[in-house]
DNA sequence: TTTTAGCACTCTCACACCGAGAGTGCTAAA
DNA sequence: TTTAGCACTCTCGGTGTGAGAGTGCTAAAA
């Protein structure tokens, strides 16, 4: 569908937006990618490349701009590439968690830290609370019309309360079946093994047919999801990307990463239903508030299980070079790190 | 030093350039306030006030604006008066408690959302980790230039870490030196003890001569109190607000709250420092991030012993008066609850 | 057939200019 | 002591203009 110089010149005007920020011109790939080729071939492939869908001018007299689906394929073509270790940044990393591998809050902590201030993006982390609790009994109430609360009563006879705004209203009745539904389903289990079992009810989505019980599948999932360590990063540096001078775009992001429940979702979803590395690029992602933005992820592994997800979130047109490398980094260094060690801390 | 129409007149400014966010010019004063004066008149009042340091003016041909010295004779002016309770806000609060007034951590994380939302301001809310905890040792290490690794160990054998970053490098000497002081100092008694010694300590002060150990006190401080709740919620609203369509001063709030234990630290003074409410206006503020800002703050009781703080942070022109009465409302609302009920949830 | 040079065209952006409006300080009268 | 009047100052929004960047198209060159 692109041949072999369409690609080269997409990548190029990809890489020099993400490096400059500004429109690029068919001029500035001639001159700086030289293909040997004029700026009025280019011209023409860019054109081309537009119609296509990969690239858009904000306006007639200004050079071009990569669409999500330009990104895309920019991305594609970066994860299937060698990936590159930054050795140097995780020796450094290292050296700063020498002392702490068996905490793993302080690591994440730490790690967070310090992907945020290398790469000027937020970054972001979660480490789902593997509860060994049993949960005897889960009760649902009604606070007001948005808002529900969770019992959950464990086999030692202590209660944990969760309070989740919903969007669309339940009746008691309604909540009274969910109720029921949630207990019949997941009491007696322990707070790993519901998980596992929402998990598995979940991808398997398409099977249910009662909306009433997918919805409160997810509402059990996001009460549990509370306890989950959650360490975020490098919100003010946000603000020094020249892509901000727009205050807007930043406020939706602040929301968005404000309402911790969209970020944990968003993190719990990346551990279940993707190994490794995924990227995320604007409209991509579900959250709304996010379309300006891009996520960088991965999990990392605990053992071969999957124990939590860490991510660089910044502007579209972020260096995803440097921050794929960077994220593929640490969480393998993390996985590393929790493979050998004895014990949890 | 200032007399009664001048009183009334600043007051007058500070009230409408509040509600207005304008430079208040003299007749709009005169219009709206009418005090049967002239606007020439008042003109003079204004040129007085100027000269004073209550207000000043952004050019010569625009109204006044206060100062922060304005602001603070308005305040005073409010805190000297019969507070008014928000006794329809705090109802619907207590409907909002009603299934969870023995979780103290639900309840804060409530209110403080409830306070952002009615007042498009940043609400947090800290509540002291009371630990029964005996430290039987504490080690203080260096892990780079600007951190520190602090090492609790309990009574129990279980060692708890904390990471501080510090402003001025301290040698591995003068680390040793602050370990043996505050293990000196401190160790066998429980973090409860500890809060308090480190307390007695700060408020005379004067009386250390040494700055290192008074610089060791204030660090051990810092490394207990991060066990500490903290409830932030708003601040995305902080956006909406007229006052910052300058994005500067934003990032610069956001700096501050990212750094969380500035927050914890400003708190926990307020709780030593000060009884009931507190309001800190502009450059009062240690926190250099926040001299654009005002935070309204009370302490919340236990039984008589002061448990934790809640508070509002807004523009230096924000609604005081609503600022208050709901900070004031709230806070003896969760004293309230607190005390009635029978023990810790 | 593909590439390139040339050129007219379009759109943005920075800068300057202008006039309305708001508010002041000062002076002189009430 | 207060007020009316007035000249003065400064901001701010709107308009206009010209440079600059980049394009698309056409016709010539490879």
């Amino acid at each position: 569908m692109l041949d072999e110089r369409a690609k080269k010149i997409l990548i190029a005007v990809v890489e020099s937006y993400i490096q400059r920020l500004d429109p690029v011109g068919s001029r500035h790939i001639a001159k700086k990618y030289g293909f040997d080729l004029s700026s009025a071939t280019i011209r023409n492939v860019m054109a081309d490349l537009e119609e296509l869908g990969y690239l858009f001018q904000p306006h007639t007299s200004a050079g071009r701009i990569p669409t999500d689906r330009g990104f895309r394929f920019y991305v594609n073509n970066l994860l299937s590439n060698e990936p590159k270790i930054n050795t140097l940044f995780i020796k450094e990393l290292a050296r700063r968690l020498e002392d702490i591998r068996d905490s793993i809050e302080l690591m994440l902590e730490r790690t967070t830290k310090s992907l945020a201030a290398l790469t000027h993006y937020v970054s972001v982390a979660s480490h789902p609370f593997e509860g060994d609790t049993v949960i005897k009994k889960i009760e649902i109430k009604k606070i007001s019309s948005s808002q529900v609360l969770f019992n959950f009563e464990t086999a030692e006879g202590i209660t944990k309360r969760r309070i989740l705004d919903i969007s669309t209203p339940l009746s008691q009745s309604e909540l009274n079946e969910a109720t029921r539904y949630i207990n019949s389903r997941f009491s007696g289990y322990s707070v790993k093994e519901i998980r596992e079992l929402i998990f598995n009810e979940m991808t398997k989505e398409k099977i249910i047919c009662d909306a009433l019980i997918s919805k409160s599948i997810r509402l059990c999932r996001e009460a549990l999801l509370v306890d989950d360590m959650l360490f975020i990063h490098g919100f003010s540096q946000v603000f020094e990307l020249p892509d901000f001078f727009n205050i807007s775009k930043i406020r939706e992001l602040v929301r968005a990463i404000e309402d911790k429940h969209l970020i944990l979702n968003l993190l719990d979803e990346l551990i279940y239903k993707s190994n490794g590395m995924k990227v995320i690029i604007g409209n991509e992602n579900q959250i709304k508030e996010m379309h300006d933005f891009s996520i960088v992820a991965s999990t990392y592994y605990e053992k071969d299980r999957p124990a939590g997800a860490i991510c660089l979130i910044g502007p579209k047109r972020m260096d995803y070079a440097k921050a794929i490398s960077m994220v593929r980094s640490v969480s393998e260094f993390i996985t590393d790190v929790l493979s050998r060690r004895r014990r949890h801390g």
